[in-house]
DNA sequence: TTCATGCTTCGATGATAGCCGAAGCATTGC
DNA sequence: GCAATGCTTCGGCTATCATCGAAGCATGAA
């Protein structure tokens, strides 16, 4: 009758406005202390200390102690998952009250999605190729063209052929954290993502655990030769 | 500072039991009226009402009317998306009330999650793929074993030929739903699940937007006979 | 030991929001 | 026209829970 796999449950816990807060802040991958999450949140440390151990019954955070910190961290990247998915669909109400407040330009600006590339650049690049009739999407799916096809050829030098096999579908829209739209998921997110990376025109941030990716010089001006935006 | 790209405001809408049954019910793509979900919610009319305008002023749910009533389903995949992700993290609390009730078994026991197979035989999937080394897991990553590519070839003349070429993940670990453990993604789960289509062993059922897939009287056995568990 | 820092527990307050009864519109059917 | 069904709006009740002050434990430093 009522059951409810207490999807509520857990939906509540991010539901709270400073929890939530708490946990957009942990979304780099970074772990930070009980105080700097009170902090980012605009609450007191207790309250901070109530929330946190909700969270962490909630699984959605760990601790690690340290010293006499307390260092949390989310739980895997399932849960960073879900919260992009959240913030996807908050994204989209018109309610967006803000970005994630200036904490991480970098997060915002370009990161990884599972395997992909996402924030404001991975966006550019989905608006870019639509805009330009290399592809074409129709609610979540995305379809290259054949214009699309050469110019993935011709300026990252990748095939279809190495894609579509499988018959998964090449393309596919992610949902993006920061911005309002969809970024480029599929095989061909990932392909066009390892080869910035093999073009050394972008990486991994570094840091253990990071999301970040850091574009170099020549990516960033290649990258804007490519899908440059004039947008907005 | 603080900031909040109302991700809270999303998981509020989700994190209230009445509304989180609500949404559940209409996981399966159906669309119900406002008072079959009231009843779903255990709860009067005119409190579902209520919340049936605030799912709707968060873009989780659409109405449509016909005749007097009116009929409400989900926004679209990305919100059923979310709300699996929602379920799996809650699956792994243990604090897992119950599934879904005995709403829709056959909902539970396979449904499409994209492309591939979810669902009671999705999990099961993966666990004897698991627990035979045909796949070795560890985290989000799968990674396919030289025995479980003999299987596949074998057993359902599927190559890794086909999946691996773009170097995206051929096996992804996609949190399930229903179910405590992650099912399988990526290029094979999608290619898995068209081979089952195609030998006739499986189909998506034919209600449009219903994510149930059926299997047929030899899909069962077959599947039975290749992944079968003993299990549990 | 003594003090300071970081975090947690306790208790009380206050506001938010879920809930239902009753009444009000709308649509369909007679 | 009238009645019935489906849904919504309104008002008030209640319970839940976020919040903070104050006090209590730890850990680390002097």
């Amino acid at each position: 009758m009522k059951s409810g796999p207490d999807i509520a449950m857990v939906a509540a816990l991010v539901g709270d406005p400073a929890r939530a807060n708490m946990l957009t802040a942990l979304m780099n991958g970074r772990a930070l202390t009980a105080s700097e999450l009170a902090q980012e949140a605009g609450i007191t440390p207790q309250t901070a200390s109530s929330h946190l151990s909700k969270l962490e019954a909630g699984r959605l955070v760990e601790p690690e102690k340290q010293g006499r910190h307390r260092y949390y961290r989310l739980t895997d990247d399932d849960v960073a998952g879900v919260l992009e998915g959240l913030a996807g669909l908050a994204a989209r109400t018109g309610h967006m009250r803000v970005r994630t407040g200036p904490k991480d330009p970098a997060l915002r600006r370009a990161r990884i999605c599972y395997d992909h590339l996402a924030g404001d650049l991975g966006v550019q690049m989905l608006d870019s190729l639509r805009t330009r009739n290399l592809v074409k999407q129709k609610k979540q799916e995305i379809e290259l063209t054949a214009e699309g096809e050469r110019f993935l050829a011709k300026n990252l030098q990748i095939s279809t052929d190495m894609l579509s096999h499988p018959r998964r579908p090449v393309c596919k829209a992610c949902l993006d954290w920061s911005e309002r739209r969809h970024h480029l998921a599929g095989t061909l997110g990932a392909a066009i993502m390892q080869r910035f990376a093999e073009l050394k025109w972008a990486a991994r941030d570094a840091t253990p655990g990071s999301r970040v990716v850091n574009f170099t010089r020549t990516g960033e001006k290649q990258f804007a030769a490519l899908f440059g935006g004039e947008k907005e």
